[in-house]
DNA sequence: TCCGAAATAGAATATTTATTCCAAAGAATG
DNA sequence: CATTCTTTGGAATAAATATTCTATTTCGGA
């Protein structure tokens, strides 16, 4: 028996491979799993054998074909693939850190590679209608106050340039002196408020105090369950993949940057 | 009980609005769930569990009081909302751009595509050699002041933030109030000076003080001729890809987190 | 500080799901 | 046509997983 596939890509060869020489109630298990990959990780043994149209038993035997113990190792292949976003992403990384754990070049791949996921899984996940509606409340504001807290203050920081470059008021909210600049929000004015488990008493605060206004908010946070959706008009959610105990805000910062420049756009 | 959520958007929605409501331990797994709506599809209540720190019996009851009669009840919905599956990255970028130029979902298409080109970019072009010896440099400072102006601000306070995590002794010169603390450069400090064209002439001026106190001096600019290198004994060099006038910053934060964890790496 | 209600943890149980095994059917070979 | 090897279906078993139940703990209000 050959040992079993690794990746999602290697099973695919495989079973394109093997199909051809199997006998028949194989080989249906082998088309109707070629043809519904992506199920796999959510179906039980007798969903697959209904479908495929055989008795659970030839499932399994499939399996062992295969090289898996048994239906779950092959299903825990697709289940990992599911949850990391790409199927090699675990493989790739247990690689690298067993190559050279620690050393600033392996640290800096890892970095590298947990911002390219959160980007990639960003353009799978981002909400166009609700980007579509902050851009609307925000290019219709006088002044657009900004503020993010701790690991958002890079975001925050970087909003108060681009909206300064492209000449758009703005202001950055950023708790310098602990003076708390809150009656700086006027009529009219919007808030973009930025804040991530753990959430800064500070930004919620300014977040209520706006909303409670009539002010239009905008929410960037980590997801729809965030303390921030309840005082945000608009929630936009960006989840940075973490490495180590460090996000790399790439997907933040470029979701913060097109909300900027669509404003800067509608503003003509 | 009110009835059970019939779609995932109505049950984020049901969570957002309760998740202030709830005690401790049903908070927890609240925030743990929401966080992670994407697993739920494969994951067993055992894991749900350890990953929100509970016992499964908490899991359960969180499941009753959202309205399903079950864990097996709520994870159908995420079933069949996985088996539609989500489009892949490349398919959904198209469709993205595809959505007339200019609107936010395209230029959010634009800043991911950049970010993705410069992540790629610098683990190709990365110096392994002068990044080691800048984690060499840093590693040994008392103190590791950081500098870094305007586009290279959020850089600067990303990297303050990850020392301060980490209990590295770090300041970060920030120029507010116009203030400048170069005196607070002392032996045995370092400095990591960020600027990119056009160069900041605080950043430069600080890095030369520094470099004339023969204090070690890390440089993180744009390209090995910038105005920096003259006055750093470690140039660091990324390149953004820009589209339109901005840039999205994620190669070089990253590029710094991985700086900054080496040298809490390699000082234990 | 006490009481009652609410929340919790973990053990016990029920259910679902995976896996094995073997007798029977079917194909291939001489 | 008999023999042998392969494939098959389904029942029996094992394992994993979900669910319930109850003794305790925690919390909030008199």
């Amino acid at each position: 028996m050959t040992a079993a596939p690794s990746s999602v890509e290697e099973f695919c060869a495989r079973l394109s491979m093997m199909s051809q020489s199997l006998p028949k109630r194989l080989r249906q298990c082998a088309d109707y799993i070629a043809a519904n990959t992506d199920r796999i990780a959510v179906s039980t043994v007798s969903d697959l054998a209904t479908g495929a149209d055989v008795p659970p038993s030839a499932v399994m035997r499939f399996c062992q074909i295969l090289g898996f113990s048994g239906f779950s190792e092959m299903q825990r292949l697709f289940k990992d693939a599911y949850t990391l976003g790409w199927p090699d992403y675990e493989t790739r990384l247990r690689n690298l850190k067993a190559a050279d754990s620690g050393s600033p070049a392996a640290l800096l791949a890892e970095f590298l590679d947990a911002g390219r996921l959160s980007l990639e899984t960003l353009a799978k996940s981002a909400d166009e209608v609700a980007l579509n509606q902050a851009v609307q409340n925000l290019s219709r504001a006088q002044m657009i106050h900004v503020i993010g807290l701790r690991r958002a203050f890079p975001v925050a920081t970087y909003l108060a340039y681009v909206f300064e470059k492209m000449n758009i008021p703005a202001m950055l909210h950023d708790g310098v002196g602990k003076l708390d600049h809150r009656h700086a929000l006027r009529e009219k004015d919007a808030l973009i408020a930025i804040t991530f488990a753990p959430y800064s008493d500070e930004t919620l605060s300014l977040a209520q105090h706006a909303k409670l206004r009539g002010l239009p908010v905008v929410g960037l946070t980590d997801h729809l369950g965030s303390p921030l959706a309840q005082w945000a008009d608009t929630i936009l959610t960006v989840q940075e993949v973490d490495f180590g105990a460090f996000r790399s805000l790439s997907a933040t910062i470029a979701l913060s940057i097109a909300l900027a420049v669509a404003v800067g756009a509608a503003r003509g």
